[in-house]
DNA sequence: GCAACACTAAACCAAATGGTAAAGCATGAG
DNA sequence: CTCATGCTTTACCATTTGGTTTAGTGTTGC
């Protein structure tokens, strides 16, 4: 379960654009093919593929080829690397924020 | 409260690279300078500077120019809409990864 | 005052990103 | 068989990114 640094940047470096997101949101209810993912989106199907393709590199989805469509589905968990890292990070965030705020009040 | 998409672009973008994670982690344990955080690396005062403003745009620290150093601290809650965004897309995710598990009991 | 220090800005560079257009390659429909 | 469909590949382009060097700017220490 031990994710690498590499896999981390990858991952958040795929989160970076809202096209991408907005994939992983439409994948939610289910498998979309490369032309029903770009059907919402004012760009070229080679560009959707291109963010098929980083989606994919990351870790974050699967895809399969069946006759001439490929079909692209969730992995499942596999955003938990990501999610420990923010929640790790923001658990000392918020102990920062727990001593500032008795600091102040212990200044007060 | 309302995340903007365009703030959790740079919020992400600012989190997929690794120098950008260990300055985050670095800052866990109170403030550094500029210089502070340039140590463990092997990069130009230059190059940490810019990291330290990709940081500071996407709104995850706080600086502050105190005389000819610059002070950078984390910023309380930051991380919460990037958090919040993962933990949505991950609900739907487990849920997706529980109807496939009952799925193939019911066919077993 | 003046030198060392801590950035900061400017110019530059190579590589990556996000897009296009156009051609190619299977495959499914008729 | 033929042809439209659904990608995929290639070549190309502009912009961004992550780094450098060099040259400032404003402090601080002596």
């Amino acid at each position: 379960m031990v994710k690498h640094e590499s896999s981390l940047s990858s991952i958040y470096g795929a989160l970076a654009d809202s096209t991408r997101r907005r994939i992983l949101h439409d994948l939610r209810t289910g498998e979309r093919t490369v032309s029903e993912l770009r059907s919402p989106h004012d760009m070229t199907l080679a560009a959707m593929g291109k963010h098929v393709a980083v989606l994919e590199a990351a870790g974050l989805i699967r895809t399969t080829k069946r006759g001439r469509v490929r079909s692209c589905a969730l992995v499942p968990g596999a955003l938990s690397a990501a999610q420990s890292w923010i929640d790790e990070q923001s658990r000392f965030w918020n102990e920062r924020l727990d001593s500032l705020v008795s600091h102040l009040e212990g200044e007060a």
